[in-house]
DNA sequence: CTCTGTCATGTTAACGTAAACTTCTGTGCG
DNA sequence: CGCACAGAAGTTTACGTTAACATGACAGAG
């Protein structure tokens, strides 16, 4: 270094006081505050024991004065880790993407982990290509994908080499690692429940055509009324909102051999029981309806809705155990499916089929 | 674990092929191969004019075969920025607060911004000052608390110097940047509405003592009510869940002068409605139900609910233009309330009150 | 009294990137 | 023909931290 005469973008003069050029405190700060070199500093500030008592005190003391703080990107540039898991979603809007970010944050903390959000507008494969894009420059060190992963699929998508990836919702177990309830168990009791109290049939009122747990819950309904030997009738669509099942509800109040429906959510639930109720359709006296979810309101629908439990919680904890396993065993990939069992919970809006 | 037999950790030699010792690319290694300086990586990196087609074409093609992603860690250091924002809250469970996160995600990313969550399991203050240290010690450039500040107050929380701070939900615009609905005026509109259909008087189902939120509806309710002359029934309080509504139902539901009740949120409105349903008080005939949010099933409520309508996306954008205002502008507070404004969406849950 | 070992602390170097500066090449003009 | 100048690319250095090594002091053993 030649002359610092001029440099004031350089680093600042050095005792000029006032003058606050310098944004942050450094190790070296403190250091020269305390009288002792930056490597004792950092020594203290990750708790390492070779430091003797009056020292460890000392550099507090300046630590607290000038109100030091670690340099995270200067951590993570040395350690070549950032100890963040980032989340690619497509929305919070729907209860369960946000109850599984939530355990997601809460057990990445638990482990130390932090965890970023990229939320993609609309899932367009450009979208969630740019998501990726984003993502592999942004500091993380693993990404768990809430998303239809086809979207990445189809597209000549290369998913950032080393970083770790987890899906969720989806059936690509064969390439990634894919943590998800189990959505076909889930429909299938469903439907069985309601074969049991005596019903001929099953409706259906599905998710949108582009989410994998919406299909695989449509295709175990028609499994399980196919293999009981019963009537297929013709499913209709939804796009999980208590909006789309008011109006699937609005139909089938027009059909009078429905008696049962199986709604691929609760909001489409409770769509269908206004819709009932309009119609002056009794639930469950005339028409049966069990949703899937079971948000926490669901109890306090009219009538309390029999629904299929899913365990959020459950799945975020999963999606963070495989890719902290996959972090610190240095595996890239590590294909597989990992179910998250659901059960279902009986209330009120079911009940044995009218007699005629 | 001194040699380097086992250690694949270290840094792998150089040339030998397929043996991918190395975790990431550096712009070196790029450099290497197109036979380029660094410097022109990084020039190529950023988009810099001054590099002559033929040599970025043959970084590019360095870059692509190796898969180089820039080190976002590397770039903070040099920057002192990390693009992020941090968010601090309690939980995502809420309708408005997940959506309000939603909106910052997206406001955030529009600006180059990604978002760290950073949830608080319980809060209690020795949490939320964890989370506190924790973001110190995160890769951020600003945070937004979406929980209540006072638990912030009362403790000896220093908010790490040099962080902008925007805060969701409180009081304390004296002291912080603060962006919240307009409460007050929501509840307000509610009570009018209410008196406006001639109801003589409005009960009020609070939402927890901790949320500021909650304390300013209440606050308001009582309000309205002094001004009008007319008498302020006792609250009751609940928990913002459907099922702490339903409770207070059902104690309303025995008070036979009660014609109108305000709900603190919607969810609670639910658990009225149930429960007046179940006592055989017909809504709205005999009892009006009034709640604050308008999620998006409220419309499917039986009956559809009169309630409150927040911009929780307004909420969000408005706290990522601050932060980011303050980001730029260097400033560290700017103290202020920022209110979004609220609107009353009348369905069929209110009437005027039964005549006898 | 010297030698060895231990413990507290200091010094050096490296992580990957990019600003600032330097060097090199070729072009146009007097 | 030489010189100034512009444009392209290379070199140096610093960002803040910490592993690895170096230093220095002091204690106990021979």
């Amino acid at each position: 270094m030649d002359q610092g005469a001029v440099g004031g973008a350089q680093r600042g003069g050095s005792g000029i006081p006032g003058g606050r050029r310098k944004q942050r405190v450094s190790m070296a700060d403190v250091a020269k505050l305390a009288g002792v070199s930056s490597q004792t500093v950092s020594r203290v500030s990750n708790g390492h024991a070779s430091v003797i008592g009056s020292t460890r005190e000392q550099v507090l003391a300046a630590m607290r004065e000038l109100g030091y703080r670690p340099n995270s990107a200067a951590r993570a540039l040395r350690y070549g880790q950032f100890n963040t898991i980032g989340v690619i979603l497509f929305s919070l809007a729907s209860t369960g993407n946000s109850r599984t970010v939530e355990a997601i944050a809460t057990h990445a903390a638990a482990e130390g982990y932090a965890i970023t959000l990229i939320p993609v507008d609309i899932p367009t494969q450009d979208n969630v290509l740019g998501a990726f894009t984003r993502m592999g420059e942004l500091a993380v060190d693993a990404v768990i994908v809430i998303i239809e992963i086809h979207l990445l699929d189809a597209g000549t998508v290369t998913l950032p080499p080393g970083v770790h990836v987890v899906v969720v919702d989806s059936d690509a177990g064969d390439r990634y690692s894919v943590v998800d309830t189990d959505q076909a168990d889930g429909a299938r009791r469903a439907v069985r429940h309601l074969l049991d109290l005596g019903h001929h049939t099953v409706w259906h009122v599905t998710g949108p055509q582009s989410s994998y747990a919406g299909q695989r819950r449509a295709q175990a309904w028609r499994a399980a009324l196919e293999d009981a030997g019963r009537p297929v009738p013709a499913a209709l669509h939804g796009d999980w909102s208590s909006e789309s099942g008011h109006a699937a509800g609005l139909v089938l109040a027009g059909e009078p051999e429905c008696t049962a429906v199986f709604a691929a959510n609760d909001q489409m639930a409770l769509g269908l029981l206004r819709a009932f109720h309009e119609r002056g359709r009794a639930v469950p006296a005339e028409v049966s309806v069990v949703g899937f979810d079971d948000i926490p309101d669901a109890g306090f629908f009219i009538p309390p809705l029999t629904t299929v439990h899913q365990d959020f919680a459950e799945v975020g904890r999963r999606c963070v155990r495989r890719v902290l396993r996959q972090i610190r065993e240095g595996q890239v990939a590590e294909p597989g499916t990992d179910l998250v069992p659901v059960r279902l919970v009986v209330r009120e809006s079911t009940a044995p089929p009218p007699t005629r």
